[in-house]
DNA sequence: TTATTTGGTTTCGTTATGCAACCCTTCTGG
DNA sequence: CCAGAAGGGTTGCATAACGAAACCAAATAA
């Protein structure tokens, strides 16, 4: 009894999940995203259990999220980096965090700024084609077609 | 021995995954915004088993992602409903599914367009305070006194 | 040569997940 | 009133995922 799939559901945010919906991928992506690179760094700076990790990096490397490099230096070496589209979920990982600390407050002394400016970054939010933000409340879902969706029953 | 918390390792990314970081819950809260609230709704149109679904209703309620609403109609009759917090969830999510849609294509025959002028969304970004897209690589991660962190050793 | 670092695998116990069956309360049909 | 159905759960069992620690192997450093 395998744990259900999510990426045959005819539903992308599934498949997304299918991908990184777990409870560690993310947070390793984040964790590569500040620049770690090294499975004993990526081990102690997330505080998660050996097998797990190289379970997780090589989903991660399976879904080309991330890529394994080998670096010849001391022992196996080798790096793990983000791709393209790893590094496509900082939009995912940004909204997770600021939705984190408006609801929760900051559990976080790191803060992310614009390397430019040295500004802290603006909210991430869903706009329409005008940049005008939109709420959840503002969309409508349809089908391919264009006929709304009454999804409720 | 219990899941690792993820609330307490002072990482706002780490706090929201706690929430809403297992394989279910934000499906749960996608499926709301599309404008399921009963739980037999959520039932079948997640095909999710029931126990597993009670057990992340309750979870979703505990942190005020949503609301049982009682409605007194037939038999035991309650509606589950986003809260705020739970609405604001909509950047989360709409940021996955268009990465998903990006990388993995459409999975889905569902599109999300704008109420007013029914036109696709635009893409979920992270912006700058003068509304300039920045990736990943356009940030640093500072500490509270704003000065860089090299995390990577 | 011995020790150490790095990246893994193995073992074992605990927890989560999936499925099916059962339970209780409130309608609805007759 | 009674039978049955529907809504919303709970329970039991089997399997998968997870966590901690031990063990392993290649390569380098001492």
């Amino acid at each position: 009894m395998t744990r259900k799939r999510f990426d045959e559901m005819g539903c992308s945010v599934a498949c997304a999940l299918n991908e990184v919906g777990d409870w560690w991928s993310l947070l390793v992506v984040k964790q590569a995203m500040l620049g770690t690179r090294r499975f004993v760094d990526f081990q102690h700076n997330l505080g998660i259990a050996k097998n797990i990790l190289c379970n997780r990096l090589s989903r991660l490397v399976d879904n080309g999220v991330m890529v394994r490099v080998d670096v010849g230096e001391h022992g196996k070496r080798y790096e793990y980096r983000l791709t393209d589209k790893g590094r496509d979920l900082f939009t995912v990982v940004t909204a997770l965090r600021q939705w984190s600390e408006r609801w929760n407050g900051e559990k976080d002394t790191m803060q992310l700024v614009d390397r430019q400016t040295g500004e802290p970054l603006a909210p991430v939010v869903v706009q329409n084609q005008q940049g005008q933000p939109l709420t959840v409340r503002d969309v409508r879902f349809v089908d391919e077609d264009g006929k709304p969706l009454e999804e409720a029953g």
